[in-house]
DNA sequence: CTGTTAGCGCATTCAC
DNA sequence: GTGAATGCGCTAACAG
């Protein structure tokens, strides 16, 4: 019922009948030694089960060759896809990945991650929540790379949907809309606010009038129950923070008995849902795997080569046309929509 | 640029003017220590910034803390809610969690286990892939709880698709239907094999005929293509191994111009997508949340308790009805499905 | 209740 | 190229 104890380094010494240093740098600095001894230290090793405790080593030299990876909530189909890149990242470069999942609270962000920070050569924060103070100050206690936050001083890597955001609203406003709603996402989050003022700026850029409701939540629950306000704005064409939103807005608009795109076009975006939805979502388009990627080269070129901390990543982003955008009715419903 | 570095126990047992061993009993075993020395001690460490190195804790005491999760794939829908599960109850004893993704590869899954098992005291393995002798061998070096595999021997949880399955068959029996297309998942997997005798089983109860048709790979492409050899079987209702695959099976049939739920019923398994898709997905339900939450429990229960190895924890499920299924069309076609 | 001593398993000086 | 000694930061007996 309890493991047996692992052999450690002096067992192996002992079966090859050299030091126990000799072992030692076998595993790690093999350059050093001979061939001949390496092989009978491996040998005795291999027929031992032997291998070095990386806890043990890890205290010695200060190194655990493991790293985090931080997310708002797992379950939130953006991240996944991220976080599988950068473990197959670490695992190229045998290190192990802890994962954070905060369920959207900072509060358990920065929790974790002091929590972490000991045990771990670096993290990668994707869209944190916490505030900046906090990131610097973890910041000095354990090298860290950013996605989808813009902080000056660290290494960061940013999806760009700004750009794909701007594109939709002018494929709203070609499409004849005379105005736009948002549905915003977390107010701590970057991507939001890009989005966000992608919208209003491209929207006055377009002549689009623009309106602002928030989701509670930036889930498919969230972007439901946003669909009241939605109705209440006297919406014709809504852009949501992403696509869980997006499908949520969907959702909520079928029941109402609205028509999508016929009486009420949706933009998502991040395109995790693929063409999963129906009708089919347009949406901007999703690098999060290039940004996994990135993120992680960017972590390891500060680990091994020491590389500056000023890195700024951009992805661009552009926008995906599938079905549920069309031309404007003709007829647009008129609510009370601007009076509260 | 280099991290400072962190105050150790004797930074602390120095400014509180007592030993190290007292320093290290508040922060373990506090009750053995006076009121009085605690606080000082703690006003100490708080002063420095001092907490206790997870590290050095583990070499000395042989606990880590921390805890591995496996599973196929992490950007597969069924699986993140259940990590985020595990991940939440982890914290809750102040444990953190490994994530290992494996790409639906026994070897790396290998690999990565025997990579951790030296850094935690216990593992969760999702749906693993690997072999029962090289889980039983793995067993031996950690505490290990199992989610969806049977293993006698180790402590599981069972999400029993079997029972929403049966329902499915007996569902498109009374619908009318004369035959069943199951859509295979990966050869490896426990759940995949339940789903098929079930199928088969109630399939021959209800005197279905009962063809299968193996997905590639167990996702939206996989259950895309697999839609040739399903149109090839003449395949009127078809039961796809999970959400994934029942999607791509949708896409399929879609873009060649079948009709669901007209000419082809669709059902799903694991209830990732919600009502997502379109049309709306009958599908079984899916439990992986409390599959997550028992695993943590069990694991914790070896772990502290010492609990016996032999748990066997069942959720059952069962049909949720929506859109994809309706009553066999009339005028079923006839191909020559049988023939190769 | 608290201090002293020893050692977890390894990497790293420094000698030879 | 290899061995002997020392310490990483902490907990665990064992005293008192």
């Amino acid at each position: 019922m309890n493991r047996p104890p692992e052999p450690t380094i002096s067992d192996v010494a002992k079966a090859a009948d050299v030091s126990r240093s000799t072992v030692s740098r076998v595993f790690s600095r093999p350059e050093r030694i001979s061939e001949a001894t390496i092989l009978r230290v491996r040998e005795a090793a291999e027929q031992l089960g032997y291998s070095p405790n990386p806890t043990a080593r890890a205290l010695s030299t200060g190194l655990h060759r493991n790293i985090a990876v931080f997310v708002p909530d797992v379950a939130n189909p953006f991240f996944p896809p991220l976080i599988a890149e950068v473990q197959t990242e670490a695992e190229a470069t045998d290190r192990c990945v802890f994962l954070g999942s905060s369920g959207e609270s900072a509060e358990r962000e920065v929790r974790l991650a002091r929590r972490l920070a000991a045990q771990v050569e670096g993290m990668v924060l994707v869209s944190p929540r916490m505030q900046d103070e906090e990131i610097l100050v973890l910041a000095t206690r354990c090298p860290l790379v950013l996605v989808n936050r813009d902080l000056v001083g660290l290494p960061r890597v940013l999806i760009d949907s700004a750009a794909g955001t701007r594109e939709a609203v002018l494929h709203l406003a070609a499409l004849g809309h005379a105005s736009v709603v948002y549905v915003a996402g977390p107010e701590a989050s970057w991507s939001n606010a890009e989005r966000r003022t992608a919208v209003e700026r491209a929207g006055a850029e377009a002549g689009l009038k623009v309106r602002i409701v928030p989701a509670a939540t930036p889930t498919f629950e969230g972007g439901r129950s946003a669909v009241k306000a939605l109705l209440r704005a006297g919406a014709t064409a809504v852009i949501a923070f992403d696509d869980l939103v997006a499908q949520g807005v969907l959702a909520g608009l079928a029941e109402k008995g609205i028509a999508v795109p016929d009486a009420c076009s949706v933009v998502g975006c991040d395109d995790v849902l693929g063409a999963a939805t129906w009708p089919a979502l347009t949406t901007v388009s999703n690098r999060s795997e290039e940004a996994g990627r990135k993120a992680f080269q960017l972590l390891l070129g500060r680990l091994e080569r020491g590389d500056s901390t000023q890195a700024r990543h951009v992805l661009t982003t552009s926008l995906v046309i599938r079905q549920t955008t069309a031309p404007a009715a003709r007829k647009t419903t008129q609510t009370d929509g601007g009076r509260r």
